[in-house]
DNA sequence: GCAAAAGTGTTTTCTTTACACCCATGC
DNA sequence: GCATGGGTGTAAAGAAAACACTTTTGC
């Protein structure tokens, strides 16, 4: 039996997928905003994978935890301080990484509310919301602009670093594996939402339709009612404010 | 921005909770053999932690991935060979191990049959199945010889080694967890089983009873008949043999 | 005969699904 | 007025829970 100190160590990094819903107002009040699931990536100002898109993620110290890294690095690199972390798997292919060595603690972020300077307080290279859709064994980011296709399990993309596909891919598909059991959906909302805040995200992540009120239904033992109204002011019939139901002793 | 090779680089090791299904013939042929649930844990042959107990497990290797480096170490120490790994969270509180910055990415282990030889296999350190039972926020491991209290999803142990007693609780709740949501109770079973054979752990590891003829129809849809009966000779009723479904394309 | 497990059946309840319908308001 | 979403009601289908009962065979 060998002294650990005989081995050689990795870099050991945490890289994480970011995910938050955003709403872009329509222009007919009458209709809903349109929501969308989006993804925060960086553009890469330097090799390897130069201008090419990368997670947000970076390298473990000595005094921290893994999930402090993780914290740590998205702060830095994209502004965000206030995401729900959840951990994936660790990504330790020997050669995923043309630097040398480098292993990837893998992280899934949801964050409540896209704030849209986040991106701009980041450091040297610039991180941004994109948009994410899933279909037909295809992930499509920013219309087109990243393309990520789904085989068998394995993920390539032409447009993201590193193993960074196989890594979005995985935590797409934990989001849904969480929001199906876990009532994870309630990270991605702001405290108060109307029931079609809470639908159409549910929707969009399980890739599923629901009946309204067969979905209302279902969730009216996850949330209380208030005695608040959408502030939307000019909407065509202000829908019920509800809020998360305060979890049980 | 720096180099990743300024980084300082911890040591990562693997460490592996293994579950198992052990049978116990009842003396009274009339009665059911009493199934338990069992941990595969290793006794410890030198410092730290000398003679405590400790989850089996070692360093990644450059050449390999996380996964294998958890595959080999499991075979090295235990002989164990044929099992499935699903991948849990990175441990890595900077003062875990009093041996300097290891980290540790551990993995959930199910196998379909103790093999009570392959614990004989393994090298130096001696490693052995052991009883696991969790009530009332305690885990109890071979009839006390080890137990685990939880508070408020803390996980202490006295007999256990480095984090080791939080890695088994969170291992632990991830068994209960998967085999509530995705069937993975299959996998700790050989190819043919009774009803039985699959209610039992089913209720051990998931902490409630089932009524055996509403669990028959809730499992109807995942197995299959087969003609065949279990081989026990002298059974008082001799059961049914099935198989896992085969999975749809 | 009795105990214990294998296996079937029945009844009740709850959840899921589907769909019809009314309400309120911006266009 | 009508389209669009908010919200309620209702009925059918399916799943979960509770429980009674029959069968087989070792003791």
């Amino acid at each position: 039996m060998n002294s650990y100190k005989d081995y050689e160590r990795p870099s050991v990094a945490a890289d994480i997928v970011t995910f938050g819903i955003d709403s872009e107002k329509s222009e007919n009040k009458r209709e809903l905003d349109n929501k969308m699931l989006k993804i925060l990536l960086i553009k890469r100002g330097e090799e390897p994978y130069k201008s090419q898109f990368s997670l947000p993620g970076g390298f473990l110290r000595p005094t921290e935890t893994i999930e402090n890294a993780a914290i740590r690095e998205l702060n830095e690199e994209t502004g965000i301080s206030n995401a729900t972390l959840i951990p994936m798997k660790t990504y330790s292919a020997p050669n995923r990484d043309p630097r040398g060595w480098i292993i990837s603690c893998a992280f899934l972020a949801l964050i409540r509310t896209i704030d849209t300077h986040t991106a701009e307080i980041s450091d040297a290279e610039s991180s941004c919301w994109m948009t994410f859709e899933m279909k037909d064994s295809v992930i499509i980011i920013n219309n087109g602009e990243i393309t990520i296709k789904i085989n068998n399990g394995k993920a390539v993309s032409d447009e993201l670093a590193f193993d960074h596909a196989q890594i979005i891919y995985d935590a797409f598909l934990k989001l849904k594996d969480e929001v199906i059991n876990h009532d994870i959906i309630f990270e991605l909302l702001p405290e108060y939402f109307t029931i079609a805040d809470l639908q159409i995200p549910y929707e969009i992540i399980t890739e599923r339709k629901e009946a309204a009120a067969n979905f209302r239904r279902k969730m009216a033992k996850k949330i209380e009612e208030t005695d608040m109204f959408e502030n939307g002011g000019a909407m065509h019939r202000p829908s019920k404010l509800y809020k998360r139901r305060s979890v049980k002793v």
